[in-house]
DNA sequence: TAGATTGTTAATCGATTAACAATC
DNA sequence: TAGATTGTTAATCGATTAACAATC
């Protein structure tokens, strides 16, 4: 169970720990440090026990952190032991490009299905998925027990598709039309709008 | 000029208010209220108010902000008053989206190159785009003048292709690479990583 | 042992918010 | 005018960091 009391800033530091510590033990890597992790991710040494601290004793004194054995306790925190089943909502290019996206299986997530729609495209296939009526959504994604979503259809379908999804017992939402959504507050929701960074940036650019 | 004092933590909020004053503008809206403002984006007026008033008064007291005047003041101080041109490297799935992607044109940017190491993509195009040999990409970089890129290859490539694109005079890098890159202090960087998102997400699935 | 590094407290730093005078 | 909303100060809140005892 998670402990409430902790800060939704840590929360979001602990993949990239984890991404981290991935990297090292497919490198063979054994031990680290909280130095050492702080200088790969331009993190500061002692946020980094702190944040580890308010989960547990990962370390030892003198020794530093056991790759392996730190990782898995981080996956077990964040619910990665088990994987879990996504469901793709609009099938663009970036529903495309998420379907055959590989790198969500080795981090504790698989695409199960994807809707559209469009009947152009419903019937049609993206590498082994056949994309599904989005009329079917609700039922199929309630069935199947899916909780997790990522959302790429146009920015106007975005509240009604989410709405939807919220109805089918979606709990976390990865949304990448580029506007808000409101959902209950035990629905989990997180933004990736490119330009939204691009933008952040070129404000540093003369 | 940007003024250095202001925190990043502020910049990274101007483009979520002009994501939504654009909004409103595109339908219609002439006025609107930090309230309104805060209301839609799940921020509070206050917040809102004080980052506004780090870079002038743009607001009228009983009225609010006009829609199109506060967007065009945060384009400017955004420096999206011109295009910005971006190379993407990489011509794989992501790197395939992102130069389809039909949202960068309205938001200061415009897709110019893209480039990979694949013998058998180089040649063919996506869209518009011819892909091109990414040994020749810092000479096409330089030559154009290119400020952006957006990085779309393996985590493997991501640091040697970082340490090209700043010789090249590449100032801004969208990392899409799952991996922590380093770059001098002038060149900014943003990082999209949606396993990232997702597990932060998972946290508090049960 | 000596050196290194953790876990944690206390201090600092920075960001957010409450409150309100100013004023449209 | 009366009502509404800004811009801004002061207070609060929360996050980060410095420092160090504990200990491997």
């Amino acid at each position: 169970m998670g402990n409430p009391t902790i800060p939704d800033i840590v929360i979001g530091r602990l993949p990239i720990y984890l991404r981290a510590l991935q990297r090292m033990d497919q490198s063979g890597q054994q031990v680290t440090s909280s130095h050492e992790l702080g200088e790969m991710l331009g993190i500061s040494p002692p946020q980094i026990r702190k944040d580890l601290s308010l989960f547990g004793e990962f370390g030892k004194q003198g020794t530093g952190y056991h790759v392996q054995f730190l990782a898995s306790q981080l996956q077990s925190i964040l619910h990665l032991n088990q994987v879990w089943d996504i469901a793709i909502v609009g099938a663009g290019d970036v529903g495309h490009a998420l379907a055959r996206y590989q790198g969500f299986r080795d981090r504790g997530f698989q695409v199960k299905m994807i809707f559209d729609n469009d009947q152009n495209k419903i019937g049609r296939k993206i590498g082994e998925f056949t994309i599904q009526d989005i009329a079917e959504m609700a039922e199929k994604i309630q069935e199947a027990g899916i909780r997790v979503a990522m959302l790429a259809v146009p920015a106007a379908f975005a509240q009604p598709v989410t709405d939807a999804l919220v109805k089918a017992g979606v709990k976390a939402i990865l949304n990448y039309a580029p506007i808000q959504i409101s959902a209950p507050p035990d629905v989990k929701v997180q933004y990736i709008d490119p330009a939204l960074h691009l933008q952040r940036m070129s404000y540093y650019l003369k």
